[in-house]
DNA sequence: GCATGAGATTGATCGCCATCGATCTATTGT
DNA sequence: ACAATAGATCGATGGCGATCAATCTCATGC
């Protein structure tokens, strides 16, 4: 992952040179950047991504013994995965006795989701 | 990553023991999870998400040497990323001469933001 | 033909990630 | 108190990914 997202160029082009129009800066800032891309990384896990189809789907919570027979994996590596949405802001999770639900955090996906339109 | 996304439910919950409500069932299908997951994935590095931002906001193409200097990252590190978003379908590239031009393929992150919104 | 320059590829390294089995922690029911 | 259950955590493993230095491949210019 780079360091420095500034965007500065690091030398100037020879004037007479140019191969091609000279390139607009990018709109999104460093800030920016890392928040939709860790977003984005966590949505690209096929599993990750039809939790949070199954999640939004639902206007309330859904239960995590609901969610584990869904898929094709461990209930271990489902709680990683449950994990991975909650450290993205993506999820929230509540715990009620033995059980635990989950829900979509409303406007987590706004961002990234605006600017890819 | 899960072998098997068909999404059948492994094995029915007690009568009487319900945590909660039905879980419904996700709109997305497998083929559409994997899709979308791997340009997800593609544009889960911050590096590769500005790219895509400069990209786009080209009406044509742009050449590598325009976008090394934006980064602190050597250019075969970009040239990394930029096989990366080629494999995910979100990029095409051109050559002219010495130079490669590349740009955003219209629609390839339509399904993705579809389903986002 | 030869040197130069743009970009891709290779090889190596280091770290992260998806997965599993096993274990641990609460909580519920008996 | 004890057994059972839901879910999280741990430890290990195999694979992938980001990065760099070095090299390679072409095309251009002299």
């Amino acid at each position: 992952m780079a360091i420095n997202l500034m965007l500065t160029p690091k030398h100037k082009r020879a004037p007479g040179e140019r191969c091609c129009e000279p390139v607009v800066y990018p709109d999104v800032e460093r800030g920016e950047a890392l928040r939709m891309a860790a977003v984005a990384k966590a949505l690209g896990d096929p599993v990750r991504l039809q939790l949070i189809d199954v999640l939004r789907r639902h206007a309330g919570k859904v239960c995590v013994c609901e969610l584990v027979p869904l898929f094709e994996i461990g209930q271990p590596t489902l709680s990683h995965h449950l994990k991975k949405l909650r450290e993205a802001g993506i999820v929230g999770s509540e715990r009620q006795g033995l059980w635990a639900y989950y829900y979509v955090i409303p406007d987590a996906l706004k961002e990234l989701s605006t600017w890819l339109n």
